[in-house]
DNA sequence: GTCTATATCCAGATAGAC
DNA sequence: GTCTATCTGGATATAGAC
């Protein structure tokens, strides 16, 4: 009854840390690029030398799959936080702002998430499984749309990854195609749905 | 009458030359990734030493300066290979199809182009207006259709710019998202245009 | 848990001989 | 034009003391 707690208390510190540590690199990698990381900075921008990260990471690589674990973890609480509507249309809108609100936000989180850039990582299968999970979640609300194409998915997917990519490269901060979230997937309903669902339904 | 030949043909060498690192660099980006990208290994695969790079470019920068504008300009020359024809959908059709099937053509060279994932790298302006250009090319396509309307323009940029990411990410060397060009096209000039214009000539 | 010290290797870039 | 030799600084990672 003496030893129990202070273990418990020795992870609490170690969690804490190692999220201090996540803080950090976030921080570094949006302001030097996701490519641009270092472990030099990471320990100097939290206090300690670099060797010490050691003791909560095991690579660098590590770093980057519990921050790529990280974002798919907040993206995962996104989906489920909101009040899915039933109406197919308005699915589609509250899905697509979400992705592409999530993506806006940060743009390096989303490189690291959903484009391949960094030579040489791949994420753990545990981090890809959160990855996996997402995927599986969009098409849950896909499916309750009414929608099972597989090629309607992948439209889908190119629709809300092209207006993603666009936002975060050509107008970071900005809004020039967020404020075209909401036609676009007009656009899309009107093709897969059909128009005699409502539309103007903002 | 003796200098100036000589002179032609020094030049000539080193252009020659330029473009041998160049092609070498091209090839070791698409082997080891864009950013993974190293001088000594450029020099190694034309059987020189590093330092002798530095007659042909002054930096890094410079060679991936280089290759930027090379590939806006091979876009720019197939953009004008093309018989255009007057069929706004058609036009529509084409433009896609060059632009996305040439993104699929060569992922390094996307993400060069079009994404920005190089820590500090900036095209200078002589590069830069090769893409400007790309981007009046591409405009001047679609006012070539009857559109103009900088918004949809930009609902454009998005769809096309959605598969060619889609499918250099997710599916590199296959088709899952070229063979959507078509139906994708579709669905927008239905948006844009409205469904009187013929759908089906494939 | 954190440190110092260090290993190892790599990078881009420059000086100056030939 | 290309070389050797070198500079300078960066990186990730490990060994082992405390």
């Amino acid at each position: 009854m003496v030893v129990a707690p202070n273990r418990d208390r020795r992870a609490e510190r170690r969690e804490s840390t190692r999220l201090e540590i996540l803080e950090a690199a976030w921080e570094l990698a949006r302001a030097n690029g996701l490519a641009g990381l270092s472990l030099r900075d990471v320990a100097a921008s939290i206090g300690i030398r670099p060797p010490s990260l050691y003791w909560y990471f095991n690579s660098k690589h590590a770093i980057y799959d519990a921050m790529f674990a990280e974002g798919n973890r907040q993206l995962l609480a996104r989906l489920a936080e909101q009040k899915w509507p039933k109406d197919p249309r308005a699915i589609l809108r509250l899905c697509a702002r979400v992705f592409v609100n999530f993506s806006a936000e940060d743009a390096e989180r989303y490189q690291l998430l959903f484009q391949r850039t960094i030579p040489d990582f791949e994420p753990s299968p545990e981090s890809y499984a959160l990855a996996v999970e997402v995927f599986e979640q969009m098409r849950a609300r896909f499916a309750a749309a009414g929608l099972r194409d597989p090629v309607h998915f992948d439209m889908w997917t190119a629709l809300v990854g092209g207006l993603s990519a666009q936002q975060t490269t050509n107008d970071p901060g900005g809004h020039r195609w967020l404020r075209l979230i909401d036609e676009m997937v007009d656009m899309y309903a009107d093709h897969v749905l059909g128009t005699h669902t409502p539309r103007r339904q903002r």
